[in-house]
DNA sequence: GTGTATATCTCGGGG
DNA sequence: CCCCGAGGTATACAC
């Protein structure tokens, strides 16, 4: 990784035209060739950057820096104040947990956690739109399509409507009712959901983590 | 903004919880206190960060970093190859040009543009449940409802959607057609606005502005 | 490759 | 403060 610290204009020119004034930036150039310009705060964005893969074209006093896309990013340098690289290695990589795919699986491995009876058809049933959460069926045997969220927005809401659109067209499912799913639930979302006649549940994730060891501790 | 290279393992605990393992990394902390962890390559985005305000305790091999929130980013240190500070200054910001306003702008100062006798009523009106990009009539008096992507999309016309749902509620607008404007649409987003009403059109932003600029010529 | 959904989204504007 | 929408969104994943 190289850190150069600089007094520098960039200009970024692609799918909008950027332009930052002279002034005295971090630029940081990975080893996978990727380029990001940082101020001294306000983000962990960086002002301008360009993504690998691209190529870097470095002259005196000016950098250009080219996307197979066509698109560029130019630095004029006025002046170097710092220019060092160090020897980082590859990164063993980030480890999540309680992300919204966890939550899908503790709620896949126990749907009565959502509402009494349901069982699993399968995760990720597949739409002609794009794919469902979770598909189960209720007591009677009647489809409910479940949508599941981190925090419940009316986006997931529409994206449940537009889900249960589809399957009302299968006669293998039809009719389908929908449940949507989420640690919380936004006001609005909860009114949409009802205007649609979908249901809400809001569920806990350590409880349902502790539900899931119990059950593990029983085997 | 100091630079540090260093080995260290990152653990933060918040909205989810993630671990980095031990491995050497850049620690970027800037003059607001926001904290940023970098591996060489793969992306513009931090590893792992935590954005000011926030609070830095620097103990002997550990940095804890705590917000307001109450989610803490943990940064256990095994060796410091590097460290190092700079005065940055304020950065003067970035200047943007062909963002969705701009396109906006130039539609609302032309809504003829889109469609011929369209007047416009005002931008960003206001329904309860957020704004409408151009509010127009049409040469017969009817309201239109403009939605304006830079690229457009199923969620643009979702939007669209929930707006002239609402819109229908006001006797002083109703009826309201809905036609839907950018650069470029995507099949899948005609395919649905076709399905609920709404007209699309696509408009060169570059034409756009060479119309304006003739217009400003005239005077 | 396109299409779709997620994100510690971030960031900014308006009420 | 929340709500809402834009983003050079980036990123992952399925088809």
């Amino acid at each position: 990784m190289r850190l150069v610290i600089a007094r520098c204009s960039v200009d970024y020119d692609g799918r909008l035209s950027a332009h930052l004034p002279m002034a005295t930036r971090l630029i940081m150039v990975k080893a996978d060739g990727c380029v990001a310009i940082h101020a001294d705060g306000g983000a962990y964005k960086p002002l301008n950057w360009m993504n690998a893969p691209n190529r870097l074209s470095e002259e005196e006093g000016r950098w250009v820096v080219t996307n197979p896309k066509g698109e560029t990013l130019t630095i004029t340098l006025e002046e170097v104040l710092s220019d060092s690289a160090h020897e980082l290695g590859v990164d063993p990589g980030l480890q999540k947990d309680g992300v919204e795919a966890h939550l899908q699986e503790l709620l896949a491995a126990d749907p009565t956690s959502i509402a009494d009876g349901l069982k699993l058809v399968r995760r990720e049933w597949p739409t002609d739109i794009g794919p469902v959460d979770l598909l189960c069926r209720d007591a009677d045997g009647a489809a409910v399509a479940i949508e599941v969220k981190r925090r419940g927005e009316i986006d997931g809401v529409e994206q449940l409507v537009r889900y249960l659109e589809r399957m009302e067209l299968d006669p293998n499912l039809r009719p389908v009712r929908g449940i949507f799913v989420a640690q919380v639930i936004k006001p609005q979302a909860k009114v949409l959901a009802e205007a649609r006649g979908i249901a809400c549940v809001e569920v806990d994730y350590d409880e349902l983590r502790g539900i899931e060891s119990d059950i593990l501790k029983l085997f």
